[in-house]
DNA sequence: TATTGACAGTTCTAAAATAGAACTTATGGT
DNA sequence: ACCATAAGTTCTATTTTAGAACTGTCAATA
C-alpha cells in the first residue's frame, strides 16, 4: 500500500496516520510542542538526516500541520510553526507520551513532567466522553458506521468479506 | 536513528514510537481494536504483505501490547490479542481518530460515529487535566525535567547545546 | 578582499525496509 | 488423491532511509 492510498481510505485513524504516521513526524511534532522552529535545530535536535527532515517539513506543510514564516530577509529564512490544525494534535501527542510513562519507563521514572498551570498541579491526561465526562474505555464504546462510510460494512469489510467481494467483482 | 535506539531515549514519546510509530503497526491495532484477531482476517482486512505482518505482529508481541492465545491444536492456531498494556492504548487510538474526523473528512462526513455505552450518547473524546477535569491544551502546560530527565536539560538538549556538547566530548 | 561561520536546504551512494508474489507446513473434508 | 484453510516463510524488485558531502546566501571578521 501506498501512502496516498491510506489518505484515501474512508477512515478517519488512517487518514490521520498519513499525516503522522511515522517515526520521524512525530518526533518532529514533539519538538514543535517543545518550541523548536527552525531547520538546524530540528536537525540537531533529533539526529535526523537532513535530507528527511527537509521531506518531513514539507509534508506537514503541505497538509496544513505547519506552517512556513518568515522571520529575516536576507538571506531568507522560514520558522516552522504549528497552525491551528497542528496544535490539535496536542492530545495524539499527549497521549502517547503519557502511554509511555506508564508502560515505558525505566527505574529512574519520567524524563517529564507536566504542570497545568491553570490549576497548577503536576497533571495526567484523561480522556473522557464529551456528552456525559466520563472516563474513556475500548469495552464501553460502540462504533456505528457514519454517513462516510464504505457502503454497508460497520468500518470497512472484515476480512473474509473483502476476500470474497474481490473474489466476485474480478 | 535506529528502531532500538529510539527505546532507549529518555523520552516517553520516543519510546512509545518505537512501539507503535510506524504506519502498519497503527493500523494492525485499528483492527484490534475492532475485533480482529487472526492472521489471515488482519492480512485480508489491511492488504499488508504476510511478511510485514508476520513482522509486526512479532514485534507487538515482544512489546506485550498483542498476546498469542491458541484457539486450536493440531495444526496449533493462535489469535493476537489485546493485553491490558494493549488496550491503554486507547485513548491514543481515539485522539488520533478524533483528529481525523475533525480534519480529514470529506463531504461525505465521517466514516464512524462512536456511542458511549454508560450513557448512550454518541460522542467525541475530550483529553482533560486528572487533577482539575479542565480541557487540555498545550499552552496550558508547562513543562518540568522529571526524575528520568537528561542531565540538566528540560527535555534533553536543545539543537546548538547538543552540537557544542558533542563537539567538546569529542 | 578573502575567509569563516550560520542557516537552509540539495545531492550523492550504500544500507535497510517494504511490496508483491510464490512457496511451505499441517490438517480436515470430499 | 485433491482441494481448502490457516499461519506463516522465502524470494526478488522497488522504495525508503542513513550518512555524509555539497550548494547558495548573506553577515561578520581578519
Amino acid at each position: 500500500m501506498k501512502w496516498d492510498a491510506l489518505e484515501e481510505e474512508p477512515c478517519s485513524l488512517a487518514r490521520t496516520v498519513a499525516v503522522i504516521g511515522d517515526r520521524w513526524s512525530l518526533l518532529i511534532l514533539r519538538e514543535c510542542f517543545l518550541r523548536i522552529r527552525r531547520f538546524d535545530d530540528f536537525q540537531a535536535s533529533l539526529g535526523i538526516t537532513r535530507h528527511l527532515l527537509a521531506d518531513r517539513l514539507k509534508k506537514l506543510v503541505r497538509f496544513g500541520v505547519l506552517r512556513k514564516i518568515p522571520y529575516q530577509e536576507a538571506p531568507k529564512r522560514y520558522e516552522y510553526i504549528l497552525t491551528a490544525k497542528g496544535l490539535d494534535l496536542y492530545p495524539i501527542i499527549m497521549s502517547i507520551v503519557h502511554w509511555g510513562n506508564i508502560h515505558m519507563v525505566d527505574a529512574r521514572g519520567r524524563p517529564l513532567l507536566h504542570e497545568h498551570k491553570s490549576c497548577g498541579k503536576m497533571f495526567d491526561p484523561v480522556m473522557v466522553c464529551s456528552e456525559c465526562g466520563e472516563p474513556l474505555s475500548a469495552k464501553h464504546v460502540h462504533v456505528h458506521p457514519g454517513p462516510g462510510a464504505r457502503r454497508s460494512s460497520p468500518l470497512h469489510a472484515s476480512a473474509r468479506e473483502r476476500t470474497k467481494r474481490g473474489a466476485e467483482q474480478g
